[in-house]
DNA sequence: CATGAATGAGCTTTCATTCAT
DNA sequence: TATGAATGAAAGCTCATTCAT
């Protein structure tokens, strides 16, 4: 349905053989997702990729274009993952747990995609975070508020709280776990807080978590 | 006991005369919080500063230890603020009030802080992190643990529950919350969540949160 | 006798259909009048012509040699215009007339080509320069000095001067006005000069200059 | 009076020693003379010039500015000299000659100057053009204009004719005489037109210039 | 000590030209 | 023959860092 790298993309990318645009995509996520998006050069990815200089430019009007290419399409994995959560037709306490597993184990899996969405939080373009913001608004944020909804009518969760703002909170704790995992700042945070690694104990961050939040949304 | 710039700077920068050291990180702290790290120049900085680039170089080795010398500095101010906090013997219900009000408060008269702690958040530098995630803990994670504990002590929170990684729990909502105030990324992703600007609504974001940590702590 | 396109190209452009072949030459002028030999790009051309970049360079040698075509094409269209005004039998003073006329219309019709014509004059390529300017001679150089020489023996002009001089000093007369109406500096001179705009006052270009020219040549 | 590089240059070339600064206008000149702007590249300006480009960006804003120095610089000289000639009361067909024959030498002095100026007129920055448009309408029209205007008065100059279209002639012809003798394009064209090259006949081409001027003004 | 001019590597971007299809 | 994707050299420009004054 979505075509890779649509939106962004000049028609040339869209034309290219699926492993070579395939290839080109993974190579940019871990550029950007490793040094950040200033730090990374378009030779450095072009290198890397095994294409000319010229071919990104064939491909792609400028950086900024391929950068918002790369996050659009890490985001539309993320965003894959995450309706397939939605979708499950479980109790909301089982619910949580899933979706508490199931990112952390994402974010064990694509830590690069976790530190793209990192530093496109730093990106200085307005029009460019809007469009995402907006995106992953979509994504997760109506996912959430739907589900808090749903269980103050189910009686699961407590009546007397915005389900807007449950579920901003509740994002956010999922993100910071997120990165966490992947962004090496939050990962030094982690353990200096916990006194322990971040890979080593999914268990115990799972379990501990979601003391919090039963008691928080009240939920059983 | 703390110097200021003391760690980072060459000896000649804690030489200089109070104003013209705290003049420097002042105009620092501003450029690299409108502009991230690669954004910022020396000479945009020196000059804005009112000396010359060579003067930069003989305080600070290289521009990621001026980078470095800012942070602890902004982090410093944060520090004094928190362990005002932690200072007062307050029931720890009010205390969360307190802390939450005040850091908003914080967020809004230096948003150029925060966006500088969050700039920092991405930087490569391994050791600069180590350092100021230690720095951290020292600022936060135990003010907040040890509030947890005494709760616990006191009966006014759960005891079953792990007081550091609450702690690190607590300090992700307010990072975040934090972050939701002086952060272009985050102030975008506020409004989309709760469809209110973060600056209208200080007393709403104050009670609904205290609602979600009241009953995620099982305090009164 | 002249095909299109001839010397410049390669066979392969002579073997075109005539509407092809006049419909790239045509893009060609307007894309080199508008923005000069080095701002304007093969590809930029052959999009706009409707073919393949592959294809022009299966029809020239290279971007100069596209350049000196598309160039002799602009000429061999002055050269007619300029034929045909040669031909008139008319009486010197009205031949003058009717020829700076037309050239003013000329220059009004097609600004590209006379554009074109002054782009050629700052080309660095000493061959391809020595090869136009024998061109234009043929072109102009000699019926100026023709109708001059003619006119001496009529009486019609003054017989102490060099018809090949001020042949020339005629066509610098002549082609400072076509430059004056095609191409922005020359545009902006002329209506420092004289406070008016070029295309504002044919009549009155046309009854100075002739003014100018009868006296100058003596011719009544 | 007017500081070398006026206007366009930054503080920073001001300030050099003469003898740098007038070695980088020079350089500059002949560079952007020999190959025209586009041609000519920073590097290749600085390499000859004995700085490094970032020197050149020091020094200059970008690209347009150092060539609207270079320009201005150029029209300085060529400013003074005219008006050293405007100042000369002499009788206005020996004024003619003298203008004509010190126009000449100029160009032979200074082949790269009126070449500089030829590339001028190629130039695509509307703003640019207007200003050094008007530059040299102070230089050398109102000079021209005045003249004839005061030869009207004298009974040098016929009256019927306007003064201001007269001067704008007049400049045209000098104007192609000068690029006759420094560009390439107009040097071939004159030896095509006259059979003769330029440099050999300063006299024969002044001759019959004022033959030329003297009937086409009517003075004696 | 302080200055700020100078350096030059490195970045993004363009485009004439080639060549596999 | 025709295509247009691919190449990569070269351009304009920035900026961390050095060093003569």
């Amino acid at each position: 349905m979505s075509e890779t790298g649509a939106g962004f993309a000049k028609q040339a990318f869209l034309n290219l053989p699926a492993e070579k645009r395939e290839r080109i995509l993974r190579t940019a996520v871990e550029e950007f997702a490793e040094g950040g998006y200033e730090h990374t050069s378009i030779q450095q990815i072009a290198a890397k990729a095994g294409i000319s200089v010229g071919a990104v430019y064939k491909y792609f009007e400028d950086k900024e274009a391929l950068f918002a290419c790369v996050v659009q399409e890490g985001l539309g994995v993320l965003e894959q993952t995450l309706q397939a959560l939605a979708a499950t037709e479980e109790d909301i306490a089982l619910k949580a747990e899933t979706i508490l597993r199931d990112l952390l184990a994402f974010s064990r899996e694509n830590p690069e995609l976790i530190r793209l969405y990192h530093v496109l939080t730093t990106s200085g373009n307005r029009d460019v975070l809007r469009q995402f913001s907006q995106r992953i608004e979509a994504l997760s944020a109506s996912v959430y508020r739907d589900a808090i909804a749903a269980g103050q009518k189910t009686g699961d969760v407590r009546k007397d709280v915005d389900p807007s703002f449950f579920a901003f909170l509740l994002d956010n704790i999922f993100m910071m776990l997120q990165f966490s995992t992947a962004c090496d700042y939050y990962r030094e945070r982690f353990s200096i807080y916990t006194g322990r690694q971040p890979e080593d104990c999914d268990d115990w961050i799972v379990a501990q978590t979601l003391m919090f939040l039963k008691a928080a949304f009240n939920f059983k």
